[in-house]
RNA sequence: CGCGGGAUAGAGCAGUUCGGUAGCUCGUCGGGCUCAUAACCCGAAGGUCGGUGGUUCAAAUCCGCCUCCCGCAACCA
């Protein structure tokens, strides 16, 4: 039997994934599922990414270990996954022993063989942020964060040495047209970094413990690169010393489904460390799109975030698998809002698909007693429908092949309609009147029955459940995908199940309403939990007074050349003119904006921005896309200062 | 001229490879049907295919220029 490995990206378990995150481990379910009923040896590996600086982090400010922290994130990913019935064969945790060892293996093998060095950072380290900053990201020669100046301390960091594989790595890509896909995303990748040329990776951290000790060198954690890239093959039982039959027998993965906003690191720095390991590179890495909330990413700073396990407990499982899968399109972004889930879900799942099951079983008990009798021979309109059916189960085969979940379920609903409109052709309570068209009653609810089979199988890898649900409504015997290349495989005599309603209809005014009474609710749970923290914000009028500003003219304006947000300013203020490089250029035309009068911190440490120099900063309120930029209500003098 | 993708009915999308009657789903309006979850089926209205110039008997499709949107990269003091 033909293997096929296919994974997800891990997880990180700084908190816990909205519909966007899961969007990715149904996408591979449905896939993984696909393969298997085509009759392949499917490894389907799934987890989560738990070392880090962050997860140091937030466990601190929960007063918890980092390993307490992480076993509860996992755990609630863990149950998120199981209870979309995602069937994944193992969830590895980068915590897990195993992994552990085995990443520092691979750690020594590089160091081992020269791919990784001990290297220096160019010196630049803030003392007070514990940070070390590169040339580019210095600001005026000081600490980006807080202006503070940096010191040239040498601290050892080991470096793996990406260029020296950078070719092979480019001649690999072009060898393997479909080694990337998209194809936009390849091309991203190779005219953004790979054409540019590789930096040497940095590949250790001594900033903070959390993380795999780098065992032959003490203080030295693995950065997050090898740590989770790994996974893929140390799940699978490779050790560089021997590796385990599963990694023999699976390795290397036919695909990488990841979000594209990682691409880079699977695409560039994980096939070079599989080079440097000797290893093969996985056949392809998918980079599917985002899942957005209406027009907008989603985040938990803009209060609208929307978890998987919420909806499936309103709407049931499959009804959120469906929508992620037949919504997000193959390379574009995706969108998600409740009017459309709502719409979804009523026109699809409960008229056309729902309705047509619970109309057919129906009519199966109402004329003969839930019985399904021999068809007689097939007139044009039956074989219109048989046709359908056919192309519908090799079309939607050819679609998923190519991972195009959407447009393979497009196939299956084309057929739902077609069964529909079969029944108004046919008329079967037209003929149930007349004894002499028993026959022809007969044939067309057989066909029907058929087709309903064919369509519940091809929605196994989808809705699961739901095909569970069909199949047993209808009978079923024969529910593997082979049984449905052949049309009629449905043994006369056999009785269907008892008829229920697959998919309740929603009212979506009704449904509307009481989501926007959560939404509320929650909202004013957030609402309280930052007003406490502001409490212990405060600041006192002496912190105020250090910040001094002051009424400022634009008298010029102009953009930064080769930024496409910044605008180079010279304000008035009082008697003194100043630089300053502000963030709007989205908002205001230079043109426009000279003789506006605003205001300044005056007593800002100046920064260079883009290499241009700015002497202060120009005060703007700014809300999701808008921004406006603070003026004086009334007519004063620049230089007023504003307190 | 940093690299890529896109603009097609009220909404969301296909069609562009290889020019030949502009299509699908939702929504709207009208009709049909009564097996079914007020479901299903049929029909209609609704499009200067972003703009502009060119090639051609013929352009959504090919070529030039322009505008706007979105990703990636680089600066958001």
């Amino acid at each position: 039997m033909e293997k096929f490995y296919i994974t997800t990206a891990i997880t990180y378990t700084s908190k816990k994934p909205h519909i966007g995150n899961t969007y990715e481990i149904i996408l591979t379910d449905a896939i993984a599922r696909f393969k298997k009923q085509m009759g392949y040896d499917v490894y389907f590996l799934t987890g989560t990414d738990e070392h880090g600086q962050k997860i140091q982090q937030v466990a601190e400010e929960a007063g918890v270990t980092p390993k307490e922290y992480v076993d509860g994130i996992a755990g609630e990913i863990k149950t998120i996954w199981d209870m979309m019935n995602c069937k994944y064969d193992k969830f590895i945790r980068t915590t897990d022993d195993y992994h552990v060892k085995v990443v520092q293996k691979i750690f020594k093998k590089l160091y081992d063989q020269g791919d990784i060095y001990k290297g220096e950072y160019e010196g630049l380290y803030c003392v007070p942020c514990e940070s070390f900053f590169t040339e580019t990201q210095l600001v005026d020669g000081c600490c980006p964060d807080c202006g503070r100046p940096v010191e040239k301390t040498k601290e050892e960091a080991y470096f793996f040495k990406m260029s020296k594989y950078q070719d092979k790595l480019m001649q690999y890509i072009e060898e393997h047209p479909d080694f990337i896909v998209p194809e936009s995303r390849k091309k991203e990748m190779v005219n953004n970094f790979l054409k540019p040329g590789l930096q040497d990776l940095c590949v250790s951290r001594t900033s903070f413990s959390w993380g795999i000790p780098v065992e032959f060198d003490q203080g030295h954690v693995i950065y997050v690169w090898i740590d989770a890239l790994s996974n893929y093959i140390t799940a699978l039982g490779y050790d560089p010393d021997g590796s385990g039959e599963n990694y023999k027998k699976y390795w290397p993965a036919n695909v990488h489904v990841i979000g594209k906003d990682i691409l880079r690191f699977h695409t560039i720095y994980w096939p070079i460390m599989l080079m440097a390991l000797g290893e093969p590179l996985p056949k392809q890495i998918f980079g599917h799109p985002w899942l957005l909330f209406g027009e907008d990413k989603m985040s938990k700073s803009k209060g609208n975030v929307i978890y998987a396990d919420d909806l499936a407990n309103r709407f049931g499982v499959d009804a959120v698998r469906h929508y992620l899968l037949s919504e997000m399109p193959y390379a574009q972004d995706g969108t998600i809002t409740y009017e459309n889930f709502i719409t979804r879900y009523n026109s699809e799942l409960a008229n056309t698909l729902g309705n047509l099951v619970n109309r057919t079983v129906a009519m199966v008990h109402k004329y003969f007693d839930g019985e399904i009798l021999p068809p007689a021979e097939a007139e044009a309109v039956d074989k219109e429908l048989i046709q359908t059916a056919q192309e519908t189960v090799s079309g939607m085969a050819k679609k998923m092949n190519e991972y195009r979940a959407a447009e393979a379920i497009g196939e299956i609903w084309n057929l739902v309609r077609r069964s529909n409109k079969y029944i108004d052709e046919t008329m079967p309570w037209a003929l149930a009147k007349d004894e002499a068209q028993k026959q022809r009653l007969q044939t067309v609810l057989y066909h029907l029955i058929e087709s309903i089979r064919i369509i519940g199988v091809l929605l196994g890898c989808f809705m699961p459940e739901t095909s569970e649900k069909i199949l047993a409504q209808i009978g079923a015997q024969e529910t593997d995908f082979d049984s449905i290349q052949t049309f009629g495989k449905t043994k006369a005599g056999m009785y269907v199940g008892e008829a229920a309603v697959l998919f309740e209809r929603l009212d979506e005014k009704k449904v509307l309403e009481e989501l926007a009474g959560s939404v509320k609710e929650k909202k004013k749970e957030k609402k309280e939990t930052p007003q406490e923290q502001s409490k212990q914000e405060y600041i006192t009028i002496d912190d105020f007074a250090k910040v001094e500003m002051k009424v400022g003219e634009v008298i010029e304006s102009k953009r930064v050349e080769g930024a496409d947000k910044l605008l180079v300013s010279q304000v008035k203020i009082g008697e003194e003119v100043r630089q300053i490089v502000s963030g709007i250029a989205k908002y205001y035309d230079p043109a426009d904006f000279v003789g506006q009068k605003v205001i300044v911190v005056t007593n800002l440490k100046p920064v260079k921005l883009r290499g241009v120099l700015s002497e202060g900063m120009i005060l703007a309120a700014s809300e999701g896309d808008k921004l406006c930029v603070c003026a004086p209500e009334g007519d004063i003098v620049s230089g007023a200062e504003v307190r």
